[in-house]
DNA sequence: TCTGGGGTCCTCGAACTA
DNA sequence: TCTGTAGTTCGAGGACCC
């Protein structure tokens, strides 16, 4: 197979890769919170480093490639973590931070095409197609970016490039870190076929179980089982996409600007907790959160729903769609109640409590209905009132009283 | 060997509606 | 009016992603 990696930041790609059918690029920041933090603490380079709760619950969010050696990698239990590299400097995560860093690179995505489609705040998908008089064939603009993100921030990506956005990112997984792979469009079944079908995205833990038990390993295994085989064993969805994807085909096109679908803030307690109250006020302190992130960002939502996960890890989720939408803590706070108290689970020890509203829309498209005898100003206003406060002075500038409350006890345990 | 937090999408059964 | 059927919506849970 022929299939070009071109490491380093040279100015354009050697030639002899065609790149003429892939306008697609995958941009994933190597380690990318983890490569955040040895800016502001240089001496740290070449060694093990975690980004990660230091204490407490929790697992990895970020790890340099030196800690990923010992076999730390992200979403594994810092206990688990530190015990395989105890040696491994670990650093809490400033979210803010990252966050700063993220928009600069995704202005360095805007600057070269419209579409840029962010996956997270570490990467994103762009379609250069309408980029190349300007700037380039696709693996030119591809190491443009890489060493213009080099040269702003001080920290390395891989990039993928390929006809397709599911393809465009599994050549930057396998160029990392700090590469950047063409795969010509001719070749992206020799490019897939060998892979593991772990590789495939939508193949988790199970989806793997459920394959090799059917003796399928590889892409390429997968390619020769009939679509409707995978159907079956799989389901309609399921089988049918990987079916697709077994071939290289993902029609999907690079969207900027994909509506959010819900929004929710979920929290796991220091220890597990057993006390009503204790969970009503952490309820309520969610339904603050996720009812001031929706008049953020202008949206209401129908459908409230809440996570519950016990002790054993076992997790039960319980959701009501309302009559009119809201974005009034108030509201969600009082149905969230009304289902945790339905779900019957007032002295089960839990670890793990979430709120989520779904089925939003734009607040500015919905006209509300007053239910009868409600007053035109209340909560709604209130928590108006309350994001101009916490606007000004800070997050803490004002609390519902129950919160207060629940600080102060707090404080004096 | 203990499992965060924020999401999306899919499946399936029940309830509802035409 | 009752019954069966088919389509749609809702709710719960699971799998997966970063």
């Amino acid at each position: 197979m022929s299939r070009k990696q071109i490491t380093g930041i040279g100015p354009a790609p050697r030639t002899g890769v065609d790149d003429s059918g892939c306008p697609i690029l995958h941009v994933d920041m190597d380690a990318f919170f983890a490569s955040v933090e040895l800016l502001e603490r240089p001496e740290l380079c070449g060694r093990p480093v975690i980004v990660g709760s230091p204490a407490g619950r929790g697992v990895v969010l970020s790890a340099t490639y030196e800690a990923r050696a010992y076999g730390v990698h992200s979403a594994m239990p810092m206990s688990r973590a530190r015990r395989v590299c105890p040696q491994a400097v670990i650093i809490p995560p400033s979210h803010g931070k990252y966050s700063e860093v993220s928009r600069g690179v995704m202005e360095i995505f805007h600057a070269i095409t419209p579409l840029v489609e962010p996956i997270a705040s570490d990467e994103a998908f762009l379609d250069v197609g309408g980029a190349g008089r300007r700037l380039g064939p696709p693996a030119a603009i591809a190491a443009m970016i890489r060493a213009q993100v080099r040269e702003r921030y001080g920290i390395t990506c891989s990039v993928g490039v390929a006809s397709s956005k599911f393809v465009a990112k599994l050549a930057s997984k396998q160029c990392k870190p700090d590469g950047l792979l063409v795969v010509p469009e001719g070749e992206v079944e020799a490019f897939l076929h060998p892979l593991p079908v772990s590789a495939l995205w939508g193949v988790g833990e199970r989806t793997e179980q459920a394959l090799v038990r059917l003796g399928i390993r590889t892409v390429g295994d997968l390619a020769r089982v009939p679509p409707a085989t995978l159907r079956r064993e799989l389901g309609q969805a399921v089988g049918g996409h990987l079916a697709e994807l077994a071939w290289g085909r993902d029609e999907r096109p690079v969207t900027a600007h994909a509506p959010d679908k819900s929004i929710g803030n979920e929290e796991t307690f220091a220890a597990d907790v057993d006390d009503p109250e204790v969970i009503r006020r952490e309820l309520l302190r969610l339904s603050e959160r996720v009812a001031a992130r929706m008049r953020a960002g202008g949206h209401v939502g129908r459908t409230v729903s809440v996570k519950l996960r016990r002790a054993d890890f076992t997790t039960i989720t319980r959701s009501r769609t309302l009559k009119e939408p809201t974005d009034v803590a108030q509201e969600i706070y009082a149905t969230a109640c009304e289902l945790f108290e339905a779900a019957g689970l007032e002295r089960v020890r839990l670890r793990l409590v979430g709120v989520r509203m779904e089925n939003l829309r734009p607040a500015d498209s919905t006209a509300r209905q007053l239910s009868l005898g409600e007053r035109e100003t209340g909560w709604r206003e209130a928590e108006r009132a309350m994001d101009k406060a916490i606007r000004r002075f800070g997050p803490d500038a004002v609390l519902p009283a129950s919160l207060v409350r629940g600080r102060l006890d707090e404080m004096e345990a």
